[in-house]
DNA sequence: TATCATAATGCAACTCAGTTGCAAAAATAA
DNA sequence: TTATTTTTGCAACTGAGTTGCATTATGATA
């Protein structure tokens, strides 16, 4: 359990929770999963993300959420399969193979995220 | 020119040339240039895509269009400034930055893109 | 415990990017 | 020219995410 997940309010506390629980999650899952209002879900991921508790991965329809600890959750390239719209958390990224930022000194970074599209296993078999 | 924006339809090729005239641009921004229904944008950009002509680059709220010519513009990072929301290109990775993705072996890639967040320098000064 | 202030929630209405059905217009074929 | 296919405009729709507001829950304070 990471320090950050203390002091959180109850329902942020669950979102985390149950993120950390389940890997990457959509509001909808939430939604169902803690059965309250979409807006409650939405205002709770905002202060989540405002706080750096949680990442959000974009995808062509829906964002997706996903803890940020960093121990137990490094920063890792996602894949969006084309077909099912599954999204997988790929393996981060080795030391040689980080990307170096140093050039870009005309922006504050704040995150990075790396999305491969294309087609998972699964489909590959189907079609 | 790239040869891959022959035998293009009107519409097409006329999104093609904005965009490789103009760089970065989002459907609103086709609309106004174009002088056509925002329908029309889409169906074009979405069959500019299918051809790979274009690549699409997902943000908060809306996304963003570039021309897909690998010499002229070949695949590189973009920068989102969370204030101003304005994307910047960024310089195309160096051969040993380059993201070894041989490891996922599970998925068939067809497309990677990296999203760097942040303040940029103009934004930074403001604030 | 009762009272007050503040924060969190539910609900409904809204926004806005992107999509879709359909009829009209344009392009192409015959 | 006429017939067929493709492209467009329009208007209505979809669905993710937001917002205003009244209600409920929480926490502080006396």
């Amino acid at each position: 359990m990471c320090e950050k997940l203390k002091n959180l309010k109850k329902t942020e506390y669950k979102i985390a929770l149950l993120l950390s629980e389940n890997g990457i999650l959509n509001a909808n899952d939430l939604q169902n999963m803690l059965n309250v209002d979409k807006a409650t879900v939405y205002r709770n991921l905002k202060s989540l993300l405002k706080k750096k508790i949680i990442r959000e991965i974009l995808t062509d329809e829906k964002s997706f959420y996903e803890i940020d600890c960093n121990i137990h959750n490094p920063i890792h390239p996602h894949f969006e399969c084309v077909k099912c719209k599954k999204i997988y958390c790929l393996k981060p990224l080795s030391a040689q193979d980080t990307i170096n930022l140093s050039h870009y000194t005309d922006f504050e970074i704040s995150s990075i995220e790396i999305i491969i599209k294309g087609i998972c296993n699964e489909c590959k078999k189907q079609f």
